[in-house]
DNA sequence: ATTATTGTATTAAGGCCTTAATACAATAAT
DNA sequence: ATTATTGTATTAAGGCCTTAATACAATAAT
């Protein structure tokens, strides 16, 4: 998975939610180590400050822990690695949902458009 | 409907967005006058110049045309509103099921996790 | 003991966004 | 004819984000 980052926002914020999406898809496994400070800028074509401005984040929310010296460690708490998936999941629904309800379209129709989709996903 | 203006993105480009969802959920109808700048800007509590920025981005899509003095007003092209619609629309559409496919959930699972969350909207 | 690697902190520079204050041109309204 | 309202343009200031260049402390690796 690429980091696709844009323009169009902030890159520290980007990379927050990168981060969290690896941790929840397991890309970060729990209780394993993450790649040096230095090593995730590069990777990620940013610099430093900013890929660490991103983990001092997942840290606060307990998703990462450090231990100076040896690197930055993934949670072994899966129960919070599962409510953050579960609390981002229902951010994506609530999101779409009141996008498509602005556009003035009936809980049928998104749930019928949504269907097609992704029938024609899978073909 | 209110502004919602969020300070995690460009004020700009959030306007631009709330401009093409009213248009396309018919707030501001077809062929009918926009407010002038200032009493947008004032609106929306924003400065002019940066309102300006983000009707002119809806100017160069077409969905609006300026009459030097008189005002702003919304194109009459209905066919263009409703592609803009689907356009959105779709939009939506996709980064919802990227977003959600990305944390590791299945179609099937998508579609089941929509449906009771719209019956529990709908309770 | 020494070295390399880890996270962390600081400072300066530049870029984009936003606001603010003005000003001007065109024309509808009076 | 005059006035008010419209869109539009310009300039300066400040804020946040990002990069870049360094430096330091702690400790694992040697």
């Amino acid at each position: 998975m690429s980091w696709e980052l844009k323009s169009d926002r902030p890159i520290y914020t980007q990379l927050i939610e990168q981060l969290e999406l690896r941790i929840c898809s397991g890309i970060y496994p729990p209780g394993s180590r993450m790649p040096s400070v230095r090593d995730l800028a590069r990777e990620a074509s940013v610099n430093p400050n900013t890929m660490q401005r991103a983990l001092t984040r997942l840290e606060e929310d307990g998703l990462l822990h450090t231990s100076r010296t040896s690197g930055r460690f993934v949670t072994e708490d899966i129960n919070l690695i599962n409510q953050t998936r579960n609390k981002l999941a229902q951010e994506q629904v609530r999101i779409f949902l009141k996008g498509m309800s602005d556009l003035g379209f009936e809980n049928s129709e998104i749930l019928s458009i949504l269907t097609d989709t992704v029938k024609e996903w899978s073909i």
